[in-house]
DNA sequence: TTATAAAATTGATCCGGGTTAAGAAGCAGC
DNA sequence: GCTGCTTCTTAACCCGGATCAATTTTATAA
């Protein structure tokens, strides 16, 4: 039944609870699986949840008309979420799919809601959360600006080396914002001079 | 002295403050004026304020060798800091600039944790800011990964035409990610289809 | 294992942004 | 006003990524 070991290690990385505030915390989140291909969130919907991934990893993307964009990667050991769709309680324009077969936790808007009114804890958690997100976020977007595309699939390389050993190329050219074709130079270009 | 009707009013939009909260939030704000050209922030520092703009705006940006590149503006009755550096006591590798003369309500960080631990509204409060500022990067994060530099410049215009007014081409270009240059282009091509 | 589909690579061509350099337009200070 | 500096524009050339198309390689299923 419950393993919360990954859980309580990734939170304890930011904020100290108690055992009791853990157990208060664990009733609260439920446990689910999801197979490969499967979706977390589809594009239109709330983002209903804030979920810790046991096992297994997801891809976050957006669909403009064909063409996929694919934003994140999220492991076990993390969260994935719709945060800013799951805070404003506006519709997602971001797919989350289960790229294997994965086993996660949820966490539900209104628990956390309530635990907010109840907990200062729990407000500490949230700006945890959104914090956490956010220094990702804004890593991302600094990569984005001011990287070209072959530096930010070095950098992917050196900083993420999980998505590129696990991730199918197509994926991770979408996610560096190129085609497969145009990474697939960039990996020829590197193989020639190395 | 104390006009605190602009934040006041930013905060509305997020949090129900009794007028005795409001008073323990203002009495933290320092006020500061800041002239054309100077400095709220410099890379390398840990940024130490989430400051209010009352009057005036600023930039933000990152200097790579000689290159600059422009993360963001922000204009009167918002925030402007680095949170990810506040957040996380790094330093910052950004600069913000004020583009006019200026008027700011500088929160420190020190008093914010106090605060933080006193009442569990300040919690709130910090959640609202990280989440805030979470959306907007999160919105910017799109545009600069789906949307072609051309896209994203008509966007500016739709989304934030404040920007187009008042700010000089070059700042634009580079918060577009783009040269002058290759801006001036943009905006002939446009004025040759309209 | 083979058959089929999906993923990855390669090639040819096109196009938009980078770079460099020069000139035009705006603006600040005198 | 005029001077000088910054900003903005234009032009020419280069280069990397997009696109279209074909082929090879790898996965997946029967």
């Amino acid at each position: 039944m419950g393993d919360f070991s990954a859980i309580r290690n990734f939170i304890s990385r930011f904020l100290t609870f108690t055992e009791e505030e853990w157990k208060a915390h664990e009733v609260l989140l439920v446990r689910k699986t999801i197979k490969k291909g499967e979706f977390l969130l589809k594009a239109g919907d709330v983002c209903n949840h804030v979920t810790f991934i046991n096992k297994g990893y997801f891809r976050v993307y957006h669909l403009i008309g064909e063409q996929e964009f694919t934003a994140n990667f999220a492991f076990d050991g993390n969260y994935v979420t719709d945060y800013a769709s799951f805070v404003s309680r506006q519709p997602s324009v971001d797919n989350i799919v289960a790229m294997e077969d994965a086993e996660v936790l949820l966490l539900d808007y209104d628990s956390l809601q309530t635990a907010y009114e109840r907990y200062p804890v729990w407000q500490k958690f949230g700006r945890m959360i959104a914090e956490y997100i956010l220094i990702f976020i804004v890593e991302r977007n600094r990569s984005l600006l001011f990287l070209t595309p072959e530096e930010r699939y070095l950098k992917l390389m050196k900083d993420r080396p999980k998505v590129i050993a696990s991730v199918p190329l197509k994926y991770i050219a979408s996610y560096v914002g190129i085609t497969p074709e145009a990474l697939s130079r960039i990996r020829k270009r590197m193989s020639i001079k190395a």
